[in-house]
DNA sequence: ACCTGAACACCGTTCAAGT
DNA sequence: ACCTGAACACCGTTCAAGT
């Protein structure tokens, strides 16, 4: 039977959900699809591009448009929203985080935290430095939760159940430092206390 | 020849060094060891294992004595001192990184920041978060600044040069929203700006 | 355009046995 | 305590050739 890319993507999202990023191997990935495993070679170019498209399936599936008009809400919303989408997938964190190391794709959620802050006026360098900053945060914080989520497995170390979720309160210690360099402060509350 | 545990940590310290994380494999540091590689299972139970051993010479390595007695500038103490250990070896920030999210070692980091915000009266759970959120900044941003400048190499997708080193000023970010909550504030200055 | 067949050059890990 | 020999069950990738 003859495929093409997007059934490939899609594949790969469900063998990546059922089985975790560590058995989503070409030669499982081919044998699902009922194809010998040169044969996705067409599709992709290596096994990151496949992985960088299943990333930026998972970031369009996880989208949802932005309801906040204050630029520091906005940031929330697209910091928790992108959570929310790495968290629907098995390994979504750990896919998504190295595809952005590797520097191939998943540059949406950077694209629009940067929009998000341009009302902060910042400037070009802080901008881009915040922005970063949040992404660390969000991809570092879901990478433990999802880990130790799923785990519980091998000899871990010096890890209890991780306080349930101090996603808010991380996230909220950046915001302020953020806001505390806005030109534009378009709250003065300091909110997201733990 | 026969080895004991810490030569052939030693020997692993050299091979990341010289030929990178994903060369660093068992058969590849057997060879260099000229052992077969089934004798590193005397010394390890796993290539995990491994790992993490790897990663904590590289932080003791690192290690320096935190001079500053502000909590807020011992925390920029300790942060930078990471991110120049991570710095000192080919893909530290990958290894350490790996080995902190599979939960294994390498937590003497997340101890010392721990304790450096103590004076800051956070509280335990806040402390824990503010601790955890710094150690994902200088993770992220070093794995970042690290991959990117050894490469240069794949089309990579939406990276320009990195801007020179936003490491302060990301972190100054944090460190801010840190001292809003301290209830001894040992600085009033919101210093660390771009 | 999409796939097969066959190969190349590798992996981590186990385990009985040797010294 | 430290290692060998030999095997098991895998990997990603290339490339000529087929339809």
């Amino acid at each position: 039977m003859r495929h093409h890319r997007d059934d490939v993507v899609r594949h790969a999202l469900g063998v990546l959900d059922t089985y975790g990023l560590a058995d989503l191997t070409m030669r499982r990935l081919a044998g699902d699809l009922d194809v010998r495993p040169s044969a996705l070679y067409h599709h992709f170019r290596d096994k990151q591009s496949l992985l960088a498209a299943v990333a930026d399936e998972v970031l369009r599936r996880g989208a949802r448009p932005v309801s906040a008009t204050a630029w520091d809400e906005q940031v929330v919303e697209i910091c928790s929203g992108l959570r929310d989408a790495l968290l629907a997938y098995r390994d979504g964190a750990e896919l998504v985080s190295t595809v952005i190391a590797f520097g191939l794709g998943a540059s949406q959620p950077y694209d629009d935290l940067v929009a998000a802050l341009a009302p902060a006026r910042l400037g070009e360098d802080l901008a881009a430095t915040a922005a970063r900053t949040l992404l660390h945060l969000v991809l570092g914080h879901t990478l433990d939760e999802q880990t130790h989520l799923q785990a519980g497995s091998a000899g871990a170390i010096g890890d209890g159940p991780r306080p349930r979720s101090d996603f808010a309160a991380g996230l909220g210690l950046v915001v302020d430092g953020i806001r505390l360099r806005a030109a534009t402060g378009t709250s003065d509350r300091l909110d997201q206390r733990a």
